[in-house]
DNA sequence: CCGCGATAATATGTGGTACATATTAAGTAT
DNA sequence: ATACTTAATATGTACCACATATTATCGCGG
């Protein structure tokens, strides 16, 4: 697939309140899911600016979690205000989505 | 409707694509079309550049064309390369959209 | 009736701001 | 070395505010 970027602007921070919303995840598993997803060339560089925000709007909690396997993980916690965050994104996208299929539509017509 | 301005980027470019795709059109016009099409918000300033980069990417030509209810209409016109851009648009369009929707449907498994 | 000015609608363009993402690199703990 | 996290820099796009220009129209005075 041709480069995605500017279609993924907005839409990866949904992602991963989606991802979240589902349970507590952290950055490197979160990456994980995104590439099972589809999202393959997501990499942690772009995903631990988007938990830093989510952070800093007060949409998670977080906590330590030792790990067997390497370095303690920052588990992240979607709060109320995240569960509305993710909401929000699903309503703007739809809205979106559902303009766009008409746009396309009217090529037909 | 809230701030879709992020989920509007690569989008718009996407949706003035199609627009021309349907026959030629210029600025004035499409942002017209835009606001009709639900996007209400989008104004001259968001579309002007836009048709710029059109332009300078050469996937449109233009041409002066007079008009009885004001200043002259700069026209643009899809070439071959604006159609292939255009299908290019909707197929990263139709991969994410997909994706998103897997991603939204693994909530209630 | 005719011309003058004011106004509204049409139309294009530019500069600056804000924000999201990509890339690259580096830091830290096991 | 590997798993995990953070930081710095760069780029691209949307949006707002503003500037500029053209045409139609309307009111009013001469």
């Amino acid at each position: 697939m041709e480069d995605l970027t500017e279609l993924l602007k907005g839409v990866l921070e949904g992602c991963v309140l989606t991802i979240l919303a589902r349970g507590e995840s952290y950055g490197y598993q979160i990456v994980r899911s995104l590439n099972g997803a589809g999202f393959e060339s997501v990499s942690e560089g772009t995903v631990y600016p988007i938990l830093v925000r989510l952070e800093t709007k007060g949409l998670v909690t977080t906590s330590r979690v030792p790990s067997t396997t390497g370095p303690p993980r920052k588990v992240y916690t979607l709060n109320e205000a995240g569960r509305t965050a993710s909401d929000s994104f699903w309503q703007r996208w739809d809205y979106v989505s559902a303009r766009l299929a008409e746009l396309r539509e009217e090529d037909s017509v």
